[in-house]
DNA sequence: AGCATAAGCCAACAGGCGTTGACTTGTCGC
DNA sequence: GCGACAAGTCAACGCCTGTTGGCTTATGCT
């Protein structure tokens, strides 16, 4: 896929055909512009299984588990990453992805804190992303997967069930 | 900044050139090309103050708090991800952010895992500038420059001093 | 077979890009 | 004043882009 490695811009709707074995005509008969092609690319499939039978005190592993797996996809990030260039597109996406992470910290705890507790464990998992696959940063780009699952597996448990130290001293988590 | 605002390739040299109210040719005999032009507006300074007399245990925050105070601005951030672009440079600025806070962790721990603390440290710091400046998710983007960094705080400490979890398992830090 | 519709191809357009080179204007030391 | 050199302007180049319209070929229905 041409915007995944490429990003939006540096895509041309001739190397997208050429791709295809395709005239770059038949891609503008179809999807009419450049903007609407992409759009096409990026329809997203949910982004967490049902965790609904999983232990709270088990979940940061879990998710930790999925998302190393999926996001280990040079592809899937990469089309994931080309969505900054467009604010609306990257807006669409991500906060659907914040509020499926929120719902399940809904559940598990106090509803008022679930975006915040779901933000903070999407920029875990998409600055892990981006260190990894798109920076390709040493040692995580070559972290088995199972490791790195377990080093951000308690990070993630944190932002979900953790004391979130709201009168913004230290917490408890760090005296401990 | 140009570059910092629309990135790379949408950045042209007649608007840089505009904006400093000066023809799109003097650029070019200044910089001789946008590359040059561009590395020329990406030298990195420091990511870190000194941090000799800070308490081993108060490391997390201090660095939080550096770094969401420094990161806020989104010029910086923007400048930040422009890189991204660019491969070659990407890895010469990230590597170096990694370094630094590499240098800090084997003064405090062992050496032969200083790296990899260094770079989840930086995953985080990565994924938390990304989602607040550059996707201006909520509630990340409006809160308090305190609280976020007291968010994060625990995190990066877990990361330069905590238990990693290096069995895979889920490590001491959940069960506790 | 005949025909409507889809699939596919080709050449071209208008516009923007990085980049170049020739040219004019200002600013110094002497 | 005068020559050397930097600063600045202007128009143009070749190229690549998204996009268009017209043309030819295949496909399937009646």
């Amino acid at each position: 896929m041409q915007f995944a490695t490429n990003g939006y811009e540096r895509t041309t709707i001739r190397a997208v055909a050429a791709d295809a074995r395709i005239d770059a005509a038949m891609v503008m008969r179809y999807f009419t512009n450049k903007e609407t092609l992409f759009k096409a690319c990026i329809r997203q499939d949910p982004l967490l299984p049902d965790l609904s039978g999983v232990p709270t005190d088990e979940l940061g592993l879990t998710i930790a588990r999925t998302i190393v797996l999926r996001w280990s996809d040079p592809a899937a990030v990469g089309l994931l990453w080309a969505t900054t260039t467009n604010q609306e597109t990257a807006n669409d996406i991500h906060t659907n992805y914040r509020d499926q992470i929120a719902q399940l910290a809904a559940r598990i705890g106090p509803p008022e804190q679930a975006l915040e507790r779901a933000a903070l464990v999407g920029s875990q998992i998409a600055g892990l992303a981006f260190a990894r696959v798109v920076l390709k940063l040493q040692p995580l780009a070559d972290m088995q997967l199972a490791a790195l699952a377990a080093r951000i597996a308690p990070v993630l448990q944190h932002y979900l069930t953790g004391d979130l130290g709201l009168t913004g001293d230290l917490g408890s988590m760090i005296r401990r």
